[in-house]
RNA sequence: GCGGAUGUGGCGAAAUUGGCAGACGCACUAGACUUAGGAUCUAGCGGAGCAAUCCAUGUAGGUUCGACCCCUAUCAUCCGCACCA
């Protein structure tokens, strides 16, 4: 009987799926573990081996916590929203949701071969509709949320409002700021609109106009961590700055949580730097320096104050706002050409040309506030406009950038440091005693930042400060496919749905072109963005009562359902075919901008209200009311109407039809008077040039979507109660899977996914809805597989040929039967002689996926190096688990992967290897089957050296896979079966102990043989084998002897013996006395159970 | 430039955390069994040397009876951040 791993694999797949064999019940009272990898992002290239690294890892140790009777929580899903699957459509035509099935088809099934215990009964997708429904909610409740600065956490945002109707928003001392602080006397005077605006900005997904990273070639915004050195991190398009209206999550406000979070988990110490530098936090100053020639004050941000006495220039990003009021006349002409040139430059040259010096004086002084310097200020692109103030003060002496600078106009250098400071660069030092430095001369610098502090408040010129590198994460994307937001625009507020109108699906599109003015494909489907008010909404849902209106006349026409609206809008269209007598007149008098130049429009629905004739440039609404308008119910209806209209700042003139039939002039007198009154002209449109919020009077849906993160926020909450369409996720369901105890995943996420999901647990966690508030307690960080790389160059007399080559074992299959034989020896290695002969006959044509040149000094011809790389498509050196799946099997495949070094550590890819994993598993299976005999394992009680070799394995094995040191636990695997092959050992008593070991490493073998062995439940539930001491204990060791540290000859010698006995027994022995000369020795070193040294 | 990590045979890697450096596997060499070997088994395999022995964990120092392991400097590679004041 052979090992024949397919039939064996494929049987075995077949009985766990029918048998329901990785269904997780969340109703037990075995305690949980939680085991969560990060889901792929289903891409049309399908599985590489780099895939499975972190999946086979966590597979394996979900399998270990079941046979150590805990019910482990081990699911899968798909990140299916996404970029990829939507330049695909552009490409091909082909709907983004019909390629992603297609593509989670493929990882499916390749995911299935490798026998993953996912219960795939969990089984999430980002872009599903009842999935993102529940992104949508959530977002609802970041939406509706906001940062308490005295709490430190997230309240609902009704708590702000009633405070500022309570009490207003006023400061806690001195005077309030115009703009910034209110009564609640001011804040009820203010419109729906200043109102909303002021909560706009402190929603925790907000709105916003700001600069945003906009890829014209991708067509979208991309938030910081998209963008690489300025290009785009998909594609590589380049990247530039541009304005534009935007969601964001208000992460900066979780900055200080976020960091003191990362105490408590466990994360490897570089990911959570990684995270920590990312944040950026830095104590310092706020110091404002008075201007010489000017009223206004200049305010910098320095972690340095102790330094002010060693100022010597300012520095202003060119974007600053004071650049131009500053600038002196005759400088006006310099610094107009330098911003210029700083505007002609792009992100990219900014960043690749980043040791450039450049910069322009403006021509005005700064005062230092404590010895009356005057301090020129100049402007420079090495200052950003977006950190601090935008604004630094330059200490040549103390910081790199200012020295040069100041080397490079030669400005005058201050040293306050002494002898620290040479002269040729700068020192940045914090241990140097202070000089030149007014009242802190003589301090130690580190003491004297507190003491320059202190002394700026007292003066009232500058304060404590922290400062972080962060910025708020930008959460739209002008995308197609994505989460679109549960958000509708009017009049430039933006209204959130209901909860019962989620999800709010996405649209069928045809094309997936941007839309007009930066905005996504979505703004192209004017019947999905376009909502107008109906008229059934003079029956609202929910009721105005229901709302909680304070007036009960007013529509809630926001409420209303999308069809409603649309009804409206045909309704409107055709009222303008059916114009009264007295309409058409003063129709004809207003159309075509007859009237002083404004545009009129007749039958225009506002929300659910149709006026006869609106100019929505001056807010105007004419109405020209017939004989039923006298009736006193529709008296009094309009007059509700009227009530609402005015409110949102509509103005309203009503005329009879007899006062137009019969003094049309009049009326358009009034009219034009109307119209020109200045008041009436609304300041939050004018002021809002740029695109997005939609054009007074329409009522729009938002129509860029969510961006990639959105879903992989909170996915591994969806997981505990994946079919749930009451509520996110069950509170008892979170109660008891908690946080996730093991994270496996790829470094690449460390400040993206990581932090974004972090901060969505803490949202929330304070808004009550689960019961912790960190995600994620360990994460293990699974390293990069690469690929080899060799290159070959050729350099012949007909000129330079180049030629780059791969290692044959890092070539794909079909490029290495082509072409990988021809360049290497028996041994697999590049081989010159065989490369020349290759040359003679002219065989070089090979694809070129990389070019190095390096000359070699005696030759044409030069072998230049071998490396890695990361594993990619596109470098042409991945290797199809499939294949490796194929040929030796699923348990082979998931060992091989594991040998192949630390889980965590990044390593080259070679499948050569794989054959001996493979023998290993062969061998195991002759334990149990002789080819010839058949079965030959048997009941007899096992010796105590095989107990010996069973106990050490269980000891090892049980530790290693603790500590996920899978490699060495493969390796004890591959020993156990080795020694029990020298010992000749069939016993049931042992092997089947070792199957239950090897189980979670090689499921499909243990379970065959365990079902051999004459059991009759499966192995995924057996118990994990206990470890024996007793089968440990040696009687005797072989110790090592050492003459002065150097292993000379090994001493068996009883355990139990103590130094004096030990001392005599080596000193007797014959190499030792050798070693010794006839001199005694000065000390013997006896380490029990280690070693002896006997030192000369 | 800053931060994090890693340097061990031809290759992937081990080393109970300061105690026999190179477990385990690949590749390679020799042999056995075979019609055959891409099956299996046996032996060898860091370098030098016939040998005793000497030299070897990036490099140079140090601590220690003893260092891959701890300390100091230095070089190289990888990853992350990058004019963040």
């Amino acid at each position: 009987m052979e090992y024949n791993f397919r039939s064996i694999e494929d049987k075995w797949q077949q009985r766990w799926k029918e048998t329901n064999a990785y269904k997780v019940s969340n109703d037990t009272a075995k305690p949980k573990y939680y085991v969560l990898d990060m889901f792929p992002y289903p891409s049309g290239t399908g599985l590489h081996v780099g895939h499975p690294l972190g999946y086979i890892a966590s597979d394996i140790y979900a399998r270990f916590k079941r046979l150590k009777g805990f019910n482990v929580l081990h699911p899968m899903g798909y990140d299916s929203f996404g970029l990829p699957a939507e330049q695909y459509a552009l490409e091909t035509g082909q709907h983004p949701a019909v390629t992603t099935e297609k593509n989670i088809a493929t990882f499916r099934s390749q995911l299935d071969k490798i026998a993953f215990s996912f219960d795939w009964s969990r089984e999430v997708k980002t872009s599903d509709p009842a999935y993102y429904k529940w992104t949508q909610w959530i977002f609802l409740q970041l939406f509706n949320s906001y940062f308490c600065n005295t709490e430190k956490k997230a309240l609902p945002i009704s708590k702000l409002i009633h405070k500022y109707e309570t009490k207003g928003a006023m400061p806690r001392n001195g005077d309030p700021v115009p703009g910034k602080h209110f009564t609640a006397d001011e804040w009820k005077a203010f419109s729906k609109k200043e109102q909303e605006d002021i909560l706009m900005k402190r929603r925790l997904a907000f709105s916003s106009y700001g600069e945003v990273n906009w890829c014209e070639a991708l067509g979208t915004v991309l938030a910081n961590d998209e963008v690489v050195n300025g290009v785009s991190e998909r594609g590589g398009h380049p990247v530039v700055k541009k304005q534009m209206r935007q969601w964001y999550l208000r992460i900066t406000a979780y900055a200080d949580r976020l960091l003191e979070g990362l105490e408590k988990v466990a994360f490897s110490e570089s990911m959570k730097e990684m995270q920590r530098n990312w944040i950026g936090k830095s104590q310092g100053a706020e110091i404002s320096f008075e201007l010489a020639a000017n009223n206004s004050k200049l305010v910098v941000y320095t972690t340095r104050p102790d330094t002010i006495f060693g100022v010597d220039f300012m520095v202003l990003a060119p974007e600053h706002e004071l650049v131009e009021q500053i600038t002196t006349a005759d400088q006006k002409e310099a610094i107009e050409k330098y911003l210029t040139y700083v505007k002609s430059r792009s992100e990219r040259e900014r960043m690749s040309e980043v040791k450039q010096v450049t910069g322009c004086f403006t021509g005005a002084y700064a005062i230092n506030p404590f010895d009356g310097r005057k301090i020129p200020v100049w402007i420079a692109e090495y200052v950003l406009a977006g950190y601090g103030t935008g604004a630094i003060m330059a200490v040549p002496c103390g910081d790199q950038r200012d020295y040069t600078f100041a080397k490079h106009f030669n400005i005058p250098i201050t040293n306050i440091i002494g002898d620290h400071y040479k002269g040729e660069e700068a020192n940045a030092t914090k241990d140097a005693v202070l000089e030149n430095s007014g009242f802190l001369n003589g301090l130690l610098m580190k003491d004297a930042i507190g003491i320059a502090i202190d002394k700026l408040e007292e003066m009232g010129i500058g304060k404590r400060k922290v400062n972080y590198r962060m910025r708020d994460a930008g959460f739209s994307r002008q995308r197609y496919w994505g989460e679109p937001f549960p958000i509708i625009w009017k009049d430039g507020i933006a209204y959130p749905l209901d909860e019962k109108d989620l999800p709010l699906e996405l649209p069928h599109v045809e094309k997936y072109v941007p839309g007009p003015e930066g905005e996504g494909p979505l703004a192209n489907i004017t019947e999905w963005v376009n909502l107008t008010p109906s008229l059934s909404d003079l029956t609202p849902d929910p009721s105005p009562n229901e709302r909680g209106a304070e007036d009960q006349n007013i529509p809630g026409y926001f409420t209303s359902s999308e069809k409603e609206w649309k009804n409206t809008f045909l309704f409107a269209k055709a009222n303008r075919k059916h114009l009264t007598e007295e309409e058409d007149i003063l129709w004809q008098e207003l159309r075509n901008r007859k009237v002083d130049g404004f545009k009129f429009r007749r039958q225009h629905p506002v929300a659910g209200y149709i006026p006869d004739f609106i100019c929505l440039e001056k807010n105007l609404i004419i109405e020209v009311d017939g004989g039923y308008h006298n009736e006193a119910e529709q008296k009094e209806f309009d007059a509700a109407r009227e009530r609402w209209l005015v409110e949102n700042e509509f103005n309203i003139i009503r005329f009879s039809n007899d006062e137009v039939k019969n003094d049309i002039q009049k009326v358009l007198k009034t009219i034009a008077e109307k119209l020109n009154e200045e008041k009436i002209l609304h300041s939050a449109w004018s002021d809002s040039p740029l695109p997005g919020r939609g054009v007074r009077g329409e009522v729009k849906r938002e129509t860029s979507t969510m961006p990639g993160y959105a879903g992989s926020s909170w996915y591994f909450l969806r997981y505990m109660d994946p079919h749930n369409d009451k509520t996110f996720c069950d509170r008892k369901a979170s109660d008891y899977w908690s946080q996730v105890d093991l994270y496996v995943g790829g470094t690449e996420h460390a400040v993206g996914h990581l932090l974004y999901s972090r901060m969505w647990t803490k949202v929330l966690f304070d808004l009550g809805l689960i019961s912790f508030d960190e995600p994620f307690k360990k994460l293990l960080n699974q390293g990069m597989i690469t690929g080899r790389s060799y290159f070959l160059m050729l350099d012949n007399a007909a000129g330079k040929k180049i030629v780059s080559y791969k290692k044959e074992d890092a070539l794909s299959t079909s490029v290495r039967l082509k072409y990988g034989h021809q360049f290497v020896d028996n041994s697999g290695r590049l081989s010159k002689k065989i490369f020349d002969q290759q040359i003679e006959k002219g065989l070089f044509e090979m694809p070129v996926y990389e070019i190095e040149w390096e000359k070699d000094t005696d030759g044409e011809f030069i072998f230049v190096k071998e490396e890695s790389e990361k594993m990619s498509k596109s470098k042409f050196n991945v290797d199809n688990p499939d294949d490796l799946v194929e040929r030796y099997g699923a348990d082979t495949f998931r060992m091989y992967e594991m040998f192949l070094g630390p889980v965590e550590a990044s390593k080259p890819w070679d499948t050569k290897g794989i054959e001996g994993v493979h023998r290993f598993l062969k061998k195991l299976w002759r334990l149990f089957f002789d080819e010839l005999k058949g079965k030959i394992w048997s009941d007899e009680k096992a010796s105590d050296a095989e107990l010996k070799v069973l106990h050490r394995s269980i000891k090892k094995i049980e530790n290693d896979t603790e500590t996920f040191a899978y490699n060495t636990a493969v390796s004890a695997f591959m020993v156990a079966v080795n020694d029990l092959a020298d010992l000749k050992c069939n016993k049931k008593e042992v092997l089947e102990q070792l199957l239950v070991l090897l189980t979670p490493y090689a499921p499909h073998i243990s379970e065959e043989l365990w079902s051999a062995l004459g059991n009759n439940g499966s192995i995924l539930d057996a118990a994990y084998p206990v470890l024996n001491e007793k089968y440990l204990i040696e009687s005797e060791k072989d110790y090592p002897v050492s003459i002065n540290g150097k292993v000379r000859t090994n001493i068996s010698i009883a355990t139990d013996l103590e130094q004096p006995e030990v001392e005599k027994i080596v000193l007797a022995n014959e190499v030792v006395q050798k070693w010794l000369e006839g001199k005694a020795p000065k000390k013997i070193i006896f380490v029990k159970n280690r070693m002896v040294n006997i030192v000369i």
